[in-house]
DNA sequence: CTTCAATGATGAGGATCTTCATGATGCTAA
DNA sequence: TTAGCATCATGAAGATCCTCATCATTGAAG
């Protein structure tokens, strides 16, 4: 996985480089708006870190270039924190995230994994499976082209178990990963069941196969 | 903020302490049950990562030993995934959290920091304010010794009021803590107003006094 | 094959969270 | 000082989530 890091603080720049190398990631450098510009526009990266502010001109200008020539490497812009325009404008144009200097390193990541998983369903952001059709980017679902409503754990679990498709998961991840409570002793999957209970009703009742297979004992594992 | 390793598989952890070092920690090792024993008997750590499966012992003596000795270093442990009954005995022995192999790399720092924050409110997890205590390890609230009974939403904000104790934090901030969901452009705040009146209000009602100042279009402050 | 215990499914109820409409308060400019 | 606007507070209603009691299913032992 290849990172353009477009940024004109050098110090900053190489601790994203040390933090995302030991995630595995390459990472390439630019610091001023030509640079970036020509690498951005000759190269292929998995994900671009756009810095808004550069020496030479205006960041925003190497999206729009970017999205004129249907290039589709997932872009991530940072900027000074509270510029919300900035923000709603370069969504707008089409970065697929937004972080707000200072951030941590940590989330940083977390945001690139995130954005190349989304990525690597597909070019629009589509993930689909015979009826079932799921749109990564608007967060809808539907079956047979009708919209079905679920709510953000429904939804939540759904994503988990297709971006693990025909793997099996344990319920611990699950829960964990549903509640967020990473710290604690999960003796109590109750909450787990309803909510997997739910999802499934609504798929299956809105016309859609039982793909969601339970593994005695272990966990479920999605089928395609 | 100093963190001794304890893990025997050294690529593991030299990427760990790659990562850590970005987020401005200085890491030691042991490699040996042993080396172990000795280094964390001896010196003083912020956070120890304390692998289970060792060459040489069994690694929960050295937590053992940590205890007996009334030493007050964090210990995270890491062990071989699914080991429940690793889990419990650890925590039971005094442990402060403890992580599955494989884990990654973000998960890890996030946890070390909440458990270096955690430490950093006194030895025995207290926070105290006039007729107010926060008893961070049973995630109590009282007022006068009477308990006050939150919600987790209202925990969170309580926590992060004063782990920012008289400084300003943003609208932003709070709505993208207590939402997880920092992505999206926040434009609403409603159920940030609602969560912090019925915070202020059971507070208050039990007794306490108002330290949560408003600060016109900016955000909250808690006062001490 | 039958029994039994462990695991998972289900519906209902209560707790919590979010949204909405409305009212109160603080800022700014005339 | 007051009018007007933006910001914040509030109560209530609706949506979502979690818990509980009960029932169904699975796998293993006899």
């Amino acid at each position: 996985m290849k990172i353009l890091i477009i940024e004109d603080e050098k110090a900053l720049a190489e601790s994203m480089a040390t933090y995302l190398s030991a995630e595995q990631y390459f990472c390439e450098f630019a610091e001023t708006f030509d640079d970036a510009m020509y690498k951005a526009e000759t190269f292929h990266y998995d994900c671009i870190l756009l810095d808004l502010m550069l020496p030479g001109g205006d960041g925003m200008k190497i999206l729009e270039a970017l999205k004129a020539d249907n290039k589709e490497d997932g872009v991530i812009i940072i900027s000074a924190k509270g510029a919300l325009e900035d923000k709603i404008r370069g969504l707008q144009i089409g970065a697929d995230d937004y972080l707000s200097k200072p951030f941590h390193l940590p989330e940083l990541a977390a945001r690139i994994h995130s954005l190349i998983r989304r990525k690597s369903f597909g070019n629009n952001n589509l993930f689909r499976q015979n009826e079932l059709t799921i749109d990564l980017l608007a967060k809808t679902v539907t079956v047979n082209d009708a919209k079905v409503v679920l709510t953000k754990k429904e939804y939540e679990l759904l994503l988990y178990f297709i971006s693990n498709k025909n793997r099996v998961v344990s319920k611990t991840a699950l829960a964990e990963h549903l509640s967020g409570d990473v710290a604690g002793i999960l003796d109590n999957y109750d909450f787990l069941y309803a909510h997997i209970k739910n999802l499934k009703k609504k798929l299956t009742e809105a016309g859609a196969d039982n793909y969601l297979k339970t593994i005695y004992g272990t966990g479920y594992k999605w089928q395609s």
